[in-house]
DNA sequence: CATGAATGAGAGTTCATTCAT
DNA sequence: GATGAATGAACTCTCATTCAT
């Protein structure tokens, strides 16, 4: 594949990724990328067979960008638990800002095709993320900034009340001083004083 | 409507129901349905007008059924501790029951339709749920068998917690040792000993 | 056939008339006019089988009712003249009066329905109103009212410039002004001083 | 579009011309022109979307092929009446060729559809037909030939007798005498000698 | 590589018509 | 007579996918 297809194919990813994001995973055909790519119906095919295909690379390409969740909140001299409070403000904004977002479009694309274990990149992340807060936790316990019994047990608790948290944001709906309210909670609950 | 029709009514919603348990809500066409109930294509539409009826009438119907959702877990003698133990078990199984679940199939319609609040039967629920363990763990408190600090904040966490499993045993897959690590988390931070 | 069924067939009659005069001939189902008169779909084909059938008879009703096109015009003392007149006036409000008309749907049932000369009630109206002119004339230029050489000529003219109206009423449209004005122009060229 | 689009196009519409000319315009479906063509059912929404798109460009191509009404009827050294007994003829040949006719489709079309007066092709056809013939006669006034009191009357008198005709020849039917009888009226009235 | 015309399966929907009650 | 549930054919429209150019 030359240097011009690669850029091709990027391009093709980029502009399906917007769609994805307007229509989630399952409305959206492959006449709606080539419309949007304003390229031909056969084109596409070239690159890429189904939506399907087409969105797992449109998730490596964002889990490359992405990887990277906490480094935003890393800097120098930031303690532990302001890396936490940081990357739990994060979650938020990400939460309700459902526009341009691909949650809704994953949570879709995951029903339809349940992935084994080895290929699911959202458990990759999901995992990840849970040893990064252990991690962070226990930097904090021994700071003395926090405080927790079961440093494991409390990042898993937190990864899945942010599941909760994203998921209802799609369906029922949820509000700034909702996900406010949950985070305060966990903070809470660590011995941070608000 | 004579009574043979609404006997009808309710054979074609059983039976759409275990439609929408095997394929979601997207995938599901009034086809399907037709074939599923061995009925003419003209005559599920004397019935119902779209899918998106039918399944909001199977909701209703599910929600009639199961709207004693903490029924289960009363009985006489139950302290508030054991009941929200009942109440966390009903929950794991239904959890881990990826078949015979509507779970899938109602995020996915709620996803496609973003209903105001009023409409939204699952936020009612939600906060139904959330008032009812909040009460049983202030009863707990009371009694002395349980400690906790935000009863209301806890409820709410612990639906978050739920839902996020919920979500999670659909998209990431989840076991049953996990979702009793985090049953034994919740219950642990209430002062349960396990 | 009882007293009863007769009046339902009557009943059916008129509602559907109305049906007709709303939609025309061709966009009228079986089903509008069952829903339009209350009744149960088999019902309805107890009496009659098909919505030509009904409208011929909507037809036959109607010309049972009308026959008398003229009979308004005529008073005691009015002059062959007047009672002209007062047919195109008559002629006139019809043709404007696009609501409450069962002009199109007649045009519509003619075209799909090619009737041999016998069976077609149209052409037998139309011969009549011819004859009736022609009378009418006749009397005119006995009475010195009217000037004219060739009556029947003069008659079916008239016919035609009225048919001719009619159809352009319902196609590209007709203004009070432009019929007034063809109605002058055949008045004064029977002599007639306006 | 490409050249062979064009041609596709074009050999579409003058297919549908014949199934209109057959069955009118409301009896026609996208089927039936599909059918016609020989095409796939998605081919056909390639180049159009209703029967009724398809239906006006069949009229454009009509009118674009026969704008020039009267250029048949105009030679060298043709004088008015002439040219205006040419027009009458190619009239009633018109009128009685039942088959191989748009007429009825016409009409069909304009009942649902009712243009405003801008778009309203079959108005604008009127109008200039009128103004034709006005000219005609004036100019046959003026050469001697013709005799007439109010030429802009007469045009229109004419217009709305071949307009009366056509529709007559459509639901009562017609014959070609008729026809003549009502051709020799005008030509009469205008002084013309048979 | 790229195009876009063409295909045909399949979804939704509406009705005329029948028939058991 | 009367009902209305049920059927199935017919129509519209949309796409994934192919293929000649």
């Amino acid at each position: 594949m030359g240097e011009k297809s690669i850029q091709k194919r990027r391009y093709i990813l980029e502009t399906a990724r917007r769609v994805f994001v307007e229509k989630g995973f399952k409305r959206v055909t492959m006449k709606d990328i080539v419309e949007a790519c304003n390229i031909s119906r056969g084109g596409l095919y070239l690159y890429f067979e189904s939506t399907s295909q087409i969105f797992l690379e449109v998730l490596k390409l964002e889990s490359e960008e992405t990887d990277d969740v906490f480094s935003h909140s890393i800097t120098e001299d930031a303690t532990a638990a302001d890396i936490l409070i940081l990357f739990l403000q994060e979650q938020k904004k990400e939460l309700l800002r459902r526009e341009d977002t691909l949650t809704q479009a994953i949570y879709e694309f995951y029903f339809e095709n349940q992935l084994g274990r080895k290929e699911n990149v959202l458990r990759k992340q999901f995992d990840a993320a849970v040893k990064i807060i252990e991690k962070l936790i226990e930097t904090g316990v021994d700071n003395g900034e926090l405080y927790c019994d079961d440093c494991q047990g409390t990042a898993r608790n937190i990864m899945f009340v942010l599941e909760g948290l994203k998921i209802s944001a799609q369906t029922i709906g949820i509000t700034a001083d909702a996900v406010d309210r949950e985070v305060f909670y966990i903070l809470r609950s660590l011995g941070v004083e608000m």
